[in-house]
DNA sequence: AAATAATTATATGTATACATATTATTTGCA
DNA sequence: TGCAAATAATATGTATACATATAATTATTT
C-alpha cells in the first residue's frame, strides 16, 4: 500500500491549526462585540493613522485590497467607521472611526490582551518571547 | 490622542500572518497541480485510510463538516476521489482514492516535504523541532 | 500636451472556515 | 417494539483570503 505524507507534524498543519485556535479564542473572549480580529486589527489602525485610504489600512493589516474593502463595508454599515472620498485624490476614499467605534475600539484591547495571554498560556515564560520571534522569522517580518 | 493596541507583535495576528506565508509556498511548489493544502491533506489521510466517511475525514484534517463536504465534493469532480454509499448504513458515503487520485497524491509528497523545509528555512536547525512543539502546544495537540 | 503607465476602489469567481438548520437514517433506551 | 436521541450529509448564510478584471483617476513619459 502506498504510504502517506504525515502532515500532522508539518509546520505548515500546525499553523493552520494555531490560526484556528486563535480564532476560536478570540471569538470567544470579544464575544460581546461580534468582531473579529481582522476587523479589530483594522479598527486599530485607524486609532493610529485616522484619515487613512483603503489600500494603507489593507498593507497595514496584511491583506489584499478586495477582502478588506469588503471587511471596511461591514464595519461602515454597523457605524464604526465612515469613508470621505479624498479631496485632493478622485480615487481614495480616507477613513474615520466614528465615536462609537473608537469607544468600541478602546474597549476591546483589554480583551485582546487577553486572548495573546490565553494563546501562548500553554509555552513557558521564557518560551513566548522566542515563539514570536520565530513566527516572525517565518514570515519575513522584520523586527 | 488614544492608543491602539498594536497587534503586529501578537502572537495571534503572527500566526496569521505565518499562515499566509505557508499557504503561498504551497501554492508555488504544488503549482502544477493546482491543489490546497487541505485538499492534499484529504488526499493523504484516504492512502492511510480508504473507505473512510466523510465525517472522520473531516476529523482527521480538523475541518468542519460543511466544509470538508464541499472540498470533497471538488476532489470527486475533478476524478482524484470517488464516493460510494455505505452498504451497512445509508447515511454514510465512504470515500476511495481514484488510481489518479494516488498517483498524484503520491507524486505530490516530494513538493509537501519542500513545503515544509522552506517554511522552517529561516529558523536554526537546533529551533525547527522547537518551534513544532511550540505549535502543537499552542494548539493543545498531544505529542 | 498627449499618450502611457500606475494607482484606488470595486466586481467577480474560487476556496477555505464555521455556525446553524434540515433530512434521512441509525442507535439507544424505556 | 416504539420512540427519543444521536449521527451523516447537505443546505444556507456570514466572513475571511486571494487572483484577476475593470473603471476612474492621477502620475509619468515622450
Amino acid at each position: 500500500m502506498a504510504t502517506s505524507f504525515d502532515f500532522t507534524h508539518a509546520p505548515g498543519y500546525l499553523i493552520r491549526r494555531a490560526h484556528q485556535t486563535s480564532m476560536a479564542i478570540f471569538a470567544e473572549e470579544l464575544r460581546a462585540y461580534e468582531v473579529t480580529s481582522l476587523q479589530f486589527a483594522i479598527l486599530q489602525t485607524l486609532i493610529d493613522e485616522p484619515g487613512s485610504d483603503q489600500i494603507t489600512v489593507a498593507q497595514r493589516v496584511a491583506l489584499d485590497a478586495a477582502t478588506s474593502g469588503s471587511v471596511i463595508l461591514r464595519l461602515e454599515e454597523r457605524g464604526w467607521l465612515h469613508r470621505e472620498p479624498s479631496p485632493t485624490d478622485k480615487r481614495r476614499k480616507l477613513l474615520w472611526l466614528t465615536a462609537e467605534g473608537e469607544r468600541k475600539a478602546t474597549e476591546m484591547k483589554k480583551h485582546a490582551k487577553k486572548v495573546q495571554q490565553r494563546l501562548l498560556a500553554n509555552l513557558a515564560e521564557a518560551e513566548r518571547e522566542q515563539f514570536i520571534a520565530m513566527l516572525k522569522r517565518v514570515s519575513d517580518i522584520e523586527s
